[in-house]
DNA sequence: TTGTACGCGTTATCAA
DNA sequence: TTGATAACGCGTACAA
C-alpha cells in the first residue's frame, strides 16, 4: 500500500528541489529540456496528481459545490442534482451533496458543516420546516461570508440571491384551462398548505384559470392537505379526505393536483368510486415524476423540466464564482424562470 | 462581505500568538483562564470555525466519502445514497457523489478526480460498461494507493474489497418459489443479459426454483432484454418483445421479472391482451421502487432494502477507514448479504 | 536554469 | 502560561 506520491517524494528521489519538480511538471519555460523530461517521465510512471486539497486551500477555492435539497429519494430533487452534477463535472468542479430531511435544524447543521471551507457555494431548495418557521438567518449569514447561494424551486422572495424557479402560477393555470377547454364544469383542486410557496402559487394559477373563463371557485372543491404528516398515514388520510371531496361533491369532472401522488390517488379514488378516467373525470398533475407515466391510465402533467433546472442553477452558481471581479459594483441576483410544459397523456381527453 | 475568520485574524487582534488562540479555544490547561475566556468570547462573536480544509490538509483526512453510482435518477441507487448520507453524517462525514451514467470512462475520470486528496473512501456501485468491459483496473489501482473501497450491488468477485450485495440468487428463488406455491405451472422469466451479475443470479434463482420443483426449465420461456438500448426505444422494444413471448406462449400463467419496469410492462402487455391479474397471470418483479407501490395492480415484489444497504455500506467503508492500525496484518475484507424480502401486493394471489 | 522562502489555516512539539 | 517553529502539499515571486 503505497501512499500517493508528491512533489516533495519527486524531488527527493530525483535530487531537486521541490519547486524545480512543480515548474517542470508545469511545463514552466525557465527549467531546461532535460530536466522536464526527467521529471515528467518519473511523473507519469508514478501517476503523479496533485493533491486537490493542497490545491484547494491554496488556493482559497475548492471547485467544490453543495447541493442542499429536502429528500433524495424523490425524483423531482434526483433530476434536478443530475442537471446539477452535468453542469459541474464539464465545467470541473465536483458536487457535495447535504440532506436536509425537510429539517430546519438539518439544513443549519448541513450548511454550517461545508460552509468551513469545503465548498465555494452552494444550490439548495429550502426545507419544509424552515418554511414554516420563516427562519432564513442561516442563509444571510452564509451569503454575507462571501458564499454565493443560488435556490432553486422552493425559494423566499426576501433573500437577496440568485434563483432558478418554475412558472408555477401559470403552468397550474395552463393546466386548469385545458381542464376547462376539455368541458369540465366542476374543477376540484388537491394542494398542499400554503407556507409551501409553490403550493400557494399552483393554487392562485388554478383560481386565476377559473376566473378568466368566469366560473366561480368554490371552498369546498379545495383540499389544502397538511403534508407535515408521516407518509404511511398521510396517504391513507389524503385518499379518505379525497373520496370525502368526491363523495360531498358528485358534480366534480376535473381534478387538478398540485403534485403526483395526490393526482394518482385521486385517479385511485375515482375508480374505486367507479368512475371513468378520463370519461367521467379528468386528471392533471404537477410533476416529473415516473409515476405519471407508468400509471393506468397515464397522467397528464405539468412538467417542471427538473434537469434543466439543475443546469441552470449550476451555470449560475459557478459564473457567479468564477467572475468575483466587480466586487465593487451592487450585486445583481438573477431569478430564471423554467418554462413549465403540459405533457398530455391518458388522464384527459 | 466579510471572510470568514481565522486564527490568525483573532491572534492579531487580541495581540497573542496563534497557537495561543489554537489552544485557547480547544481549552487547553496550559492556557490561563483568562486568556481562554477573552479569546472564546471573541471568537464566538465572530463565529469562528476552523476550516475543513486546512485540517483536512494537516490531518491527511478528509472526513469525505465518495460515492459513484451509474445513475441518481433511480429510486434505488437514491435510496442507497440516502442510507449513506445518513451514516455518514451521524458519524461525521459529509458525502460526495459521482455519477457515472453507466459509462467506463466516466466511472475512471470522477474516481481519479476524487481519489486526489478529495475524499477518504469510496462507496459505489460499478457501471454497466466496465461490467461489460471488464476494465477493473481502476479499482485496483485506488486501494492500491491505500483508499478503500466499499462495493455494493454491481460488484465483481475477482476484486478484494468490501462489499454489500443482496442475496439476489435466494430472493429470486422465494419468488419463483411463491408463483409456483400460488399454483404457476408455465413461469416465464424476464432478465437481462448475463454481463450484470444481479442478471445473472437472478436467473440462476429463477432456474433452481423450478428445478427444485421438478419442472424443467424452458428456453422459450426466457426473455433476455438488452438494457444497453436508449432508454425510450428499450422500453418499446421491450414491450413488443414482451407481446411476442406471451403470444407464442400463451400458457404462461406466471412471470418473474427481475427488475421493476420489466414488471410494470409485463402487466401492461398482459393487459392488452385481455389476460386478468392475479387471476390469469400472476406477476412479480424485483425491486425497491416507487411504481411497484403505485401501480394497478400493485406489484408484489423483492425488496432489496436499498436504504440498508447504504447504510451498511457506510459503516463498514467508516469502520475501515478509522481502523487503519491493523496495517500490517493480513486484510480482510467482508461481504455483508443483505436479505431481501418478499412484498406481497395485489399482483399475486 | 535552479533553488529558497513564503503563504494558504491548522495543530503539535518544544522552547522560553 | 505563552510563543515560535515545523509540517501537511502546492505554486510562485524572488534570489542565486
Amino acid at each position: 500500500m503505497k501512499r500517493k506520491i508528491t512533489l516533495k517524494q519527486i524531488a527527493k528521489e530525483l535530487d531537486v528541489s521541490i519547486s524545480t519538480v512543480s515548474k517542470a511538471l508545469r511545463n514552466s519555460v525557465e527549467i531546461s529540456e532535460d530536466t522536464k523530461q526527467k521529471v515528467q517521465a518519473f511523473a507519469k510512471l508514478y501517476n503523479y496528481r496533485p493533491n486537490n486539497i493542497a490545491l484547494s486551500l491554496k488556493n482559497r477555492k475548492t471547485n467544490t459545490i453543495g447541493i442542499i435539497i429536502p429528500e433524495i429519494v424523490h425524483h423531482f430533487f434526483s433530476k434536478v442534482i443530475s442537471g446539477v452534477e452535468t453542469v459541474a463535472n464539464n465545467r470541473g468542479y465536483n458536487v457535495i451533496v447535504g440532506l436536509s430531511n425537510e429539517s430546519f435544524s438539518k439544513e443549519v447543521i448541513n450548511m454550517e458543516m461545508l460552509a468551513n471551507g469545503s465548498i465555494d457555494g452552494f444550490i439548495l431548495s429550502i426545507s419544509k420546516e424552515t418554511l414554516q418557521q420563516q427562519d432564513y438567518h442561516h442563509f444571510n449569514e452564509t451569503m454575507s461570508q462571501g458564499m454565493p447561494i443560488v435556490m432553486f424551486d422552493r425559494v423566499i422572495a426576501d433573500i437577496k440571491c440568485d434563483k432558478v424557479i418554475v412558472d408555477d402560477y401559470k403552468g397550474s393555470k395552463n393546466a386548469v384551462e385545458k381542464l376547462i377547454t376539455n368541458g369540465c364544469k366542476s374543477i376540484a383542486l388537491i394542494t398542499t398548505k400554503d407556507y409551501v410557496s409553490v403550493g400557494k402559487l399552483r393554487t392562485q394559477g388554478y383560481l386565476e384559470a377559473l376566473h378568466e373563463h368566469k366560473m366561480t371557485p368554490k371552498a369546498e372543491l379545495i383540499l389544502k392537505i397538511d403534508d407535515t404528516l408521516d407518509y404511511e398515514v398521510h396517504l391513507d388520510a389524503l385518499e379518505l379526505e379525497i373520496e370525502q371531496l368526491f363523495k360531498s361533491n358528485k358534480k366534480i369532472d376535473g381534478v387538478f393536483a398540485v403534485n403526483e401522488l395526490y393526482a394518482l390517488s385521486a385517479m385511485k379514488v375515482a375508480r374505486k368510486l367507479g368512475l371513468d378516467i378520463p370519461n367521467d373525470i379528468q386528471v392533471i398533475g404537477f410533476t416529473d415524476g415516473v409515476l405519471s407515466k407508468h400509471a393506468t391510465p397515464s397522467l397528464t402533467t405539468v412538467s417542471q423540466h427538473a434537469q434543466q433546472m439543475g443546469e441552470t442553477a449550476a451555470n449560475l452558481l459557478i459564473d457567479k464564482l468564477e467572475n468575483e471581479f466587480d466586487d465593487e459594483k451592487e450585486e445583481e441576483f438573477q431569478t430564471v424562470v423554467i418554462a413549465t410544459e403540459l405533457i398530455e397523456r391518458e388522464s384527459t381527453k
